[in-house]
DNA sequence: CAAAATACGTTATATTGTAACAATTATGAA
DNA sequence: TTCATAATTGTTACAATATAACGTATTTTG
């Protein structure tokens, strides 16, 4: 998987993701139609969270007729059905998901400074939380973590 | 501290929360007028996080001149800076923080059916996230966890 | 093909949160 | 105390995020 932290070429990552959404929901007969399709690769633009609203303009800016924001949501909860992207509530703003074939609790690392989040994952971190969860007996259904800071890039350069 | 599944007199959660509130704000110069602890009171009437304008129908039931949305806002953020309070992002809610004299994460089990949040705190959620963290040269800052599922009460009682 | 299900368009509105500035109240130094 | 300053609260207006409801078009399936 390719670092974002790094230079790269993006577009691989784009069209890497595109391509396993592709497969993935052709497995399960899920329809990914041409605008789902649009907005995955909207979300997948970087590897900063976007909101619902910037890719809304951003369809705005491609298509003559304008969307309206019943058809941007409805696209981002039928990729987060599927696992494609992922909410990230902090942010009322959305990234595509860097695994989503796995069956995975989302964990991410959110850079306040270049904006950057990157998902993680940890054997152990969903080990201690089933822990704790289990030892109040409470059963987890879905989780959600998101830490900000500064990532590597950034915890070095001082702020300006 | 009170388990909030099982049967308790709020009341005395209510007195607790706001005389150590009265003790830590003393404490470091700051200030909990009324109107601040009105509202810490409105967010500890239950075990539920309640959103920032039901707060501000509360406040709006109890006085004849009703308050306006900043008002609420500007107190819940006093209450966050002190850390009196914790925000829920993934329900845009508030809820009480049951230690909050300890530096520490927030991490919450947030009840599907019933709606308590209950705060745990962990050692080793806290230590493995760093450790993965730091793996990454990632330096955190803030963190949120929220686990959504069903409580011990509502795990066992079928769903209606 | 026809019927049903699914997806998308469209209008209107709900919900959550903030900017900006005015009025008031508390604090602290002279 | 008294005035100057800072902190808090009031008030208006609005920004940002999200959804309800219903109509139309497209796809799927028998």
């Amino acid at each position: 998987m390719t670092n974002p932290y790094h230079p790269h070429n993006h577009r691989h990552c784009i069209e890497d993701a595109l391509q396993e959404a592709r497969s993935l929901c052709k497995d399960k007969g899920a329809r990914l139609t041409p605008l789902r399709e649009k907005v995955l690769e909207l979300v997948w633009q970087s590897h900063s969270p976007i909101g619902a609203y910037d890719i809304l303009a951003e369809l705005g800016r491609l298509e003559e007729r304008s969307a309206q924001p019943p058809t941007v949501y409805r696209a981002l909860d039928f990729l987060m059905e599927h696992g494609l992207i992922h909410r990230l509530s902090s942010l009322n703003a959305f990234i595509g998901c860097s695994h989503p074939s796995e069956q995975h609790n989302s964990c991410f690392l959110i850079c306040e400074k270049c904006h950057v989040a990157q998902e993680i994952e940890h054997p152990s971190i969903d080990a201690s939380l089933k822990d704790c969860a289990q030892s109040q007996g409470f059963k987890i259904i879905d989780s959600s973590i998101e830490l900000t800071g500064l990532c590597p890039n950034c915890v070095g350069a001082n702020q300006e």
